[in-house]
DNA sequence: CTTATATTTGGAACCGGTTCCACATTAAAG
DNA sequence: CTTTAATGTGGAACCGGTTCCAAATATAAG
């Protein structure tokens, strides 16, 4: 049978309620303490986390609720989360909406009433009915990916990650660019990436800079690209992920364009994958490290009642390959 | 103020034994069930989750450890696994060990303290400490991905898995195979697998059968290639991943090999990505859907106390790309 | 050596449920 | 119209902790 708090009093010739101050760090004499401890270590004793729960309305969970979990952005971030949370002594508790709002908004609330102490979201779209449910929050919450004043994000600056790109590509000569977006509903990714792009570009010497909208998969991906090869004559195609980079190389390769002699192609992500395939991707790379330490360490600052600035930025760079190549 | 079971119960006018009756099913009159289910709709009340558990010792969750969360084969299968769990009321508890045997073992306990329902690991190498302590588990266990006698296992059936890509390589022609495959601690991969495709190579026309031993990271594969393409002259190349396959055809490039026509290369995983690159890649495809379903529809029978088969094996299939070419 | 103050400790109530048991009520059987 | 069995309900104990308060002990000040 599992040993109890009120073993380890009777055993130790105290009351349960000191041995729980023991627990807790209330004051003990150092007599009784070392007493204590050994009679704990003697029975090797773990205190029941749900009685503690009960009473305490502490219960050391996390919620981290995700559109994906086989998506290289979240599952690298993700991993670090629960690394740094579970050496503050937090367990994570992740939750997979695989894209549904409706689920996303449904465990946001399960998870409150699951009493975590904290949540954390990986956002693609912020709703009226997102700030709503943030308006009754009783609870720390954390953005990871979209940027709001109504709670604390940690987002990367799209737009200048947009711009540097824009301005490695059109520096290296191009004058007809083009950039293969994705809906508008995702302000960072559909906004703020693509207006850094264009920026960039422009800023850069690009003569012209199309736009084609598509969504984050594979399929819309060779949609938007088979697009852009009947409507332009760009020789750089921007794509604003490492996916819909994949399905521009698919497409230019299918219409017998040459990777990069022809046509060059860049990406945002900085996926693994990317590095492996032929020819290998230039792309952005974001600091997936860095989110998760910094999300993981907000969380529990705020948990723990301490001021974090409301906005944290993330760093990048550019990982080149070989998909890019100088014109001129 | 968050309602609790009193506050019901003195607003239906009954004993709080009595709600709790209704919420878990005893015997109630229609009468008094409705009035209890009015109120309770009325004052949208949730059961504390913790002071449930405390009593009736069951805590609703699945301690579910995955040595690693960016792996396509872990996320596809651990996603279905959250999505059966959920609706079958448990919530997934999601353990990265990040490849540690150690933090395998730790977590295993550690979820056995923290009292989850039933655990299920996604196993790569069984070692002696598994099966102690798979003798002291007082909780369902299931293994994902290896096998033993000792416990619960779903396990693809590596073998014929092998097997059939052997003969699917041979019967197209190729003579001289080689293998690049992973050390024998993975016995499903390492072992299994490899004699599988031996099998399958020898038993369909190919004269010998090269095998050259990497590990599952991109870099290794690489030097495995490299290998291969100094000591054979193999026309076809079976690599026991797909990250494995982008490594060889990376080399199989830079060698100045043309794929499919000089050299043929194929993998097991059925990657998504193993689609879009080119040329597209020619694998085994797991049905990752079907073995999580199994995984929790078994784990739920194990905890409900139902029988289930020891062994049960997943379907396969081979995912035709452009990276083989007939022979001959 | 008192008296006032601070530190330790034990006891009891409480957190929000579940479960066991006894009692009341109703239905079925004789 | 009893007797017996089945069903429904309330009360109390319990799960394993935390927390508040008062009592006991130790320490400091006068």
């Amino acid at each position: 049978m599992k040993v109890t708090i009120n073993d380890i009093a009777s055993r130790a010739g105290v009351a349960k309620s000191t041995v729980s101050r023991y627990l807790n760090g209330g004051r003990i004499s150092a007599a009784t303490s070392e007493k204590i401890k050994r009679v704990i270590e003697e029975h090797d004793y773990e205190p029941n986390s749900f009685a503690r729960s009960l009473k305490s309305k502490k219960t050391g969970f996390v919620g981290v609720v995700a559109p994906a979990l086989d998506s290289f952005v979240t599952s690298k971030t993700l991993i670090r989360i629960d690394d740094e949370l579970r050496e503050r002594g937090y367990t994570t508790l992740i939750i997979n909406t695989s894209h549904s709002i409706e689920r996303e908004l449904e465990s946001l609330q399960n998870l409150q009433r699951q009493k975590v102490d904290g949540m954390i979201l990986f956002a693609t779209e912020l709703t009226p009915q997102h700030f709503e449910l943030m308006e009754q929050l009783t609870i720390p919450f954390l953005i990871i990916g979209q940027e709001t004043k109504r709670t604390h994000c940690i987002v990367f600056d799209d737009y200048k990650a947009g711009y540097e790109m824009g301005r490695y590509v059109a520096s290296s000569g191009h004058k007809q660019i083009s950039f293969l977006g994705v809906q508008e509903e995702d302000v960072a990714v559909g906004v703020r990436r693509k207006e850094g792009v264009i920026a960039g570009c422009k800023e850069n010497g690009a003569e012209t800079v199309s736009f084609f909208r598509g969504s984050f998969d594979f399929q819309s991906a060779m949609k938007a690209a088979k697009e852009n090869f009947s409507n332009t004559s760009s020789t750089a195609l921007i794509c604003a992920t490492d996916t819909i980079a994949l399905g521009a190389m698919r497409v230019a390769r299918e219409l017998g364009y040459r990777i990069p002699e022809d046509i060059s192609i860049s990406g945002f992500g900085g996926y693994t994958v990317s590095a492996m395939i032929h020819p290998s991707l230039t792309t952005v790379e974001f600091d997936h490290q860095e989110t998760g330490v910094l999300a993981a360490s907000t969380i529990e600052k705020l948990i723990e009642g301490e001021e974090v600035e409301k906005l944290q930025r993330p760093s990048f760079s550019i990982r080149e390959g070989e998909s890019v190549k100088g014109k001129k």
